[in-house]
DNA sequence: CGAGCCATGTAAACAGTTACATGATTCT
DNA sequence: AGAATCATGTAACTGTTTACATGGCTCG
């Protein structure tokens, strides 16, 4: 459902094409949630076919067509019922906290490896997710501005502050594996300290530190 | 892949039958890892195809039998190279946060009502994890006792530690979804200063709260 | 003998990934 | 003319959920 709820809510900020679509889901809502084009234009069709999307095809210069999806009333009423819903909180999958746990299977080279690009990659997250938090709270952001000119100016404040709880919560994740990480590489440090001055090498030289 | 690696680690400690697999999925690593049966015992059938595992038919009183699974060496090497594998991380795709982003589409009330939903189901997880990394440190929990007489002394300490760290991973995150939830319902609090008592009174009488 | 636990499946539907495919427009 | 961007799909496969099913064992 959540794919759904996110074009959903991504079409009452204005009408997009699936191609619109996809920009927003390679920035922006794409770090709340994500989907492959392949996922997004069928989508959309079964949406059209609810009643909770409308879709016009428009012309795009000689021969070229595209097709512009609106929500419907039908689809806002939808949206609402969804976001009034109390989903209890799913069963939690963790990839990362299952293999971790298992690591006595893997070389501590590769154990190290795994969690330095782990804290690579989430330091660079959490620089993003802060940047975009920024963005929304100074209504810097280009689809926020659009959502906010068409709703009355005292809701303005909730639907900003919203936003950037949401991505206050992505920042604390990210900051959060981080954390955990570096745990796990002081852990290995301790386990292994023969093998730590080795690793350190391989790292500066390997995983492109953007720091 | 988790789950087959999940299945496959489950094996290193002790031979099992699916049913054993689905108890252990409904705690300990069911914390990491979760999969309902209809999905275990395929898999396992699968696994044992690939020549990962080895099942037994193993009568069970009269007429009864059932089939337990070992890990084979194939088996072993397999989740070795599984493990040394570095997994580039996943595109992040986090329901919670997608639905807080547009809380402005339900109604305070109901905003409020899910969050403190959230502060409960992770006060609670937190506890519970918290407990099952005290309980691998002090090396109490069964299945890991288990694994530990099956392999030398020397290499205890690497297993707890793995094991003690990946929990503290999920205590981690626990944590931090509590924390977001009361800065939501903080920031619910005083975007809605009049609602605050009387959701307040709903909540206490609601949720049954368990600390 | 009934309740609760042990034990194992199939099938349909839904969600997500990956591979394969096509073509127009715009700018340089 | 070629590159970058705009635009939209189908199909096969993998993973997960949900519904439907069945039957034996053990203990009180």
């Amino acid at each position: 459902m959540s794919l759904r709820l996110a074009l959903l809510a991504l079409l009452t900020a204005r009408p997009m094409t699936g191609f619109d679509v996809m920009g927003q889901f390679d920035e922006s809502v794409g770090y709340l949630w994500h989907a492959p084009h392949t996922q997004i234009y069928p989508e959309l069709r079964k949406l059209e076919a609810l009643g909770l999307v409308e879709g016009v095809e428009v012309a795009r210069g000689e021969r070229g067509k595209k097709r512009i999806y609106s929500i419907t009333d039908l689809g806002k009423t939808q949206l609402r019922d969804w976001m009034n819903e109390v989903d209890e909180p799913r069963r939690d999958r963790d990839p990362y906290r299952l293999k971790a746990a298992y690591f006595e299977w893997a070389e501590p080279e590769s154990a190290y490896a795994q969690l330095a690009a782990h804290v690579v990659h989430y330091t660079a997250a959490e620089q993003l997710y802060r940047q975009m938090h920024d963005d929304i709270l100074a209504r810097r952001h280009p689809l926020l501005k659009q959502r906010l000119a068409n709703i009355p100016a005292d809701q303005h404040e909730a639907v900003v502050r919203f936003k950037a709880f949401a991505y206050s919560g992505l920042v604390r994740r990210a900051r959060g594996e981080v954390d955990w990480a570096r745990e796990g590489l002081a852990l290995l440090e301790s386990l292994h300290p023969d093998l730590k001055l080795s690793v350190d090498t391989a790292r500066a030289g390997d995983t492109t530190s953007t720091t």
